[in-house]
RNA sequence: GUCCCGGUCGUCUAGUCCGGCCUAGGACCCUAGAUUUUCAUUCUAGUAACACGGGUUCGAAUCCCGUCCGGGAUACCA
């Protein structure tokens, strides 16, 4: 017992999705165990059987996955201090409650709920401060039992706490901690159906499983208090308590399962980087140093320590995560860029494009990687690839901003005709796109290609617009236009070469017929 | 009501334990500029904070006290 093995766990109750507290606090659990070197384990608290379900579980599981917080021991994965879920266990309840009782630690409670609301109502009208249980049951006559067990009445088992005792709590956040005992109800450990509260379930498992370390939220402080006196009872040593601050809504309050996406499974949908999501969520209440934000899930696990968590609650903050998610996403090669973006991308890209135009492919997400944050906002761009996009406001004003426009556009077309340009989706051109990596940067080397590369397109674009005597900027505004549908997007010679000659021409055709003499 | 915790730019935070290196650093957001064929990216610059009031000290964001504000707890939920 000098150096216990680090022992972690997250103990969600499967009554809703895992929400951004949940997910942080698990994560945290997880970051100490792993920095610890010690073990990481989920334990579920489903006592709670008329909100507890199973899909709910699920929901967490795969959150928790997704975040890439594994776990060592529990659902799907077992262990040797199982069972792992708490309406399994409740042999293993049932008699830590007749030990206590036993030894004088724990008494059955025969009041019902209403006698039990009028002696709180009772004791709050002397206003003593903290109104709770009355104890009524505490010092029951073997007479007095046999009266109520008559009257058919169950017993719930309850702690017997220590009427007024002073007692120095250290907490790995708050430091050391002084409570009084007297702001503790004689809290129910056991109902008469056998199965336990969260208090009581909570040390058993956290007995039985070896816990050393708990991260939990702070809403639990007291709980921790009432925890460790069962511990001193049932006569072990209490882990270690470090109670977390809460996250908060843009209001300030406590960010709750009700908030719009608090689902974690929201963020996956939505298209959220799960690193990101990790990164961003570390961050709340945090620090990974002074002058970084961005770090990898081994990265924090190298440096992190319980204590250095902050004290003061943090506001969930959107704009940044967004930010955050932007990091990720134009960290990645193209073949991974793909392969993220993949579920998001159909309907938008045929699905014959995702299996026989890869490197094409890979060129159109690349120039869009700089301008997304999340993947579910690839689609919405990429149409103009596949068909001839409708014009935007925007658009269609810079179609019509020259009277010269609709001749620049008929000559363009009639010179690209003749050009070099390769070919347009549906046909083959895997070759030209896995030569010419876009989107291009300007001091780049050019690349050999067998048809012209976005920097002749360019060459070729000034020559025939100086031919033309017109600004550069006023000719590609249009072009842009007539090629895209709208004035956003890659650079203009990216879309040419993207777009291929057939397209481009076609386009510039169709576009010049629209425009007004 | 009672108990506990907290309070540094609008937001997340560094600094607080071991007062001086802090004319308070970084990031998001916002603004301006540079690059530029648009948008975006990138780069540069800028706006912006120690909740308030007392102490202690040569010196306080840092230590002490009070006030205010915020959060949490006070269940046969977890």
């Amino acid at each position: 017992m000098i150096h216990p093995t680090p022992r972690l766990r997250f103990a969600p109750s499967p009554t809703g999705p895992l929400h951004l507290g949940g997910a942080r606090t698990a994560m945290y659990n997880w970051a100490a165990a792993r920095a610890l070197g010690g073990t990481f384990l989920l334990r579920i608290e489903d006592t709670d059987q008329a909100r507890s379900t199973d899909a709910s579980l699920q929901i967490i599981l795969q959150g928790l996955r997704w975040l890439g917080i594994d776990w060592d021991e529990g659902p799907e994965k077992g262990g040797d201090f199982g069972p792992y879920f708490q309406m399994q266990r409740l042999g293993l309840y049932r008699q830590a409650a007749d030990r206590l009782l036993a030894a004088g630690h724990a008494y059955l409670c025969y009041c019902t709920p209403d006698e039990i609301e009028a002696g709180r109502k009772e004791l709050e009208a002397q206003k003593a401060g903290f109104a709770g249980y009355n104890r009524r049951c505490r010092n029951l006559t073997p007479a007095e039992r046999a009266v109520f067990e008559r009257q058919g009445r169950k017993p719930n088992v309850r702690f017997k706490m220590p009427e007024a005792r002073v007692m120095q709590v250290h907490d790995l956040i708050r430091g050391d901690v002084e409570v009084n005992t007297k702001e503790l109800d004689d809290w129910v450990m056991l109902r008469p159906d056998g199965v336990p509260l969260y208090n009581f379930a909570c040390v058993v498992d956290d007995v039985g499983m070896k816990i050393t370390h708990v991260v939990r939220g702070e809403e639990h402080f007291l709980n921790g208090v009432k925890q460790r006196l069962l511990f001193e009872a049932l006569g072990h040593e209490c882990p270690q308590y470090a109670h977390i601050p809460l996250i908060l809504n843009k209001e300030g309050k406590k960010l709750s399962k009700r908030d719009a996406d608090t689902n974690m499974l929201d963020y996956r949908d939505k298209g959220f980087p799960p690193e990101a999501v990790f990164n961003y969520i570390a961050l709340l209440g945090w620090g990974f140093s002074g002058d970084r934000d961005v770090f990898s899930r081994e990265e924090m696990v190298q440096v992190f320590r319980i204590e250095t968590i902050g004290k003061a609650g943090a506001k969930f903050d959107e704009e940044k995560l967004r930010w955050m998610c932007g990091e990720y996403v134009r960290r990645w090669a193209p073949a991974q860029l793909l392969e993220r973006s993949a579920p998001w991308l159909q309907p938008a890209v045929p699905a014959t494009a995702l299996t026989t135009h890869i490197a094409w492919l890979q060129n159109a997400l690349a120039c869009y990687q700089e301008r997304i944050a999340i993947l579910s906002e690839l689609p919405g761009k990429l149409g103009w690839l596949f068909s001839v996009p409708a014009m935007d406001e925007a658009a269609a004003k810079n179609l019509a901003k020259d009277p010269a426009g609709k001749q620049w556009l008929l000559a363009y077309a009639q010179r690209l005709e003749g050009a070099n340009l390769p070919p347009s989706w549906p046909l083959d051109r895997q070759g030209v796109d896995a030569a010419v990596p876009l989107p291009s940067k300007k001091d780049a080397p050019e690349p050999a290609c067998a048809f012209w590369t976005p920097a002749a397109i360019e060459r070729d674009c000034r020559a025939f617009v100086e031919s033309l005597g017109v600004k550069f900027g006023s000719f590609v505004h249009p072009v842009r236009a007539a090629l895209t549908g709208t004035d956003k997007g890659p650079g203009l010679f990216d879309v040419l070469f993207l777009l291929g000659k057939d397209a481009c021409v076609a386009r510039l055709r169709a576009a010049a017929s629209h425009v007004a003499l």
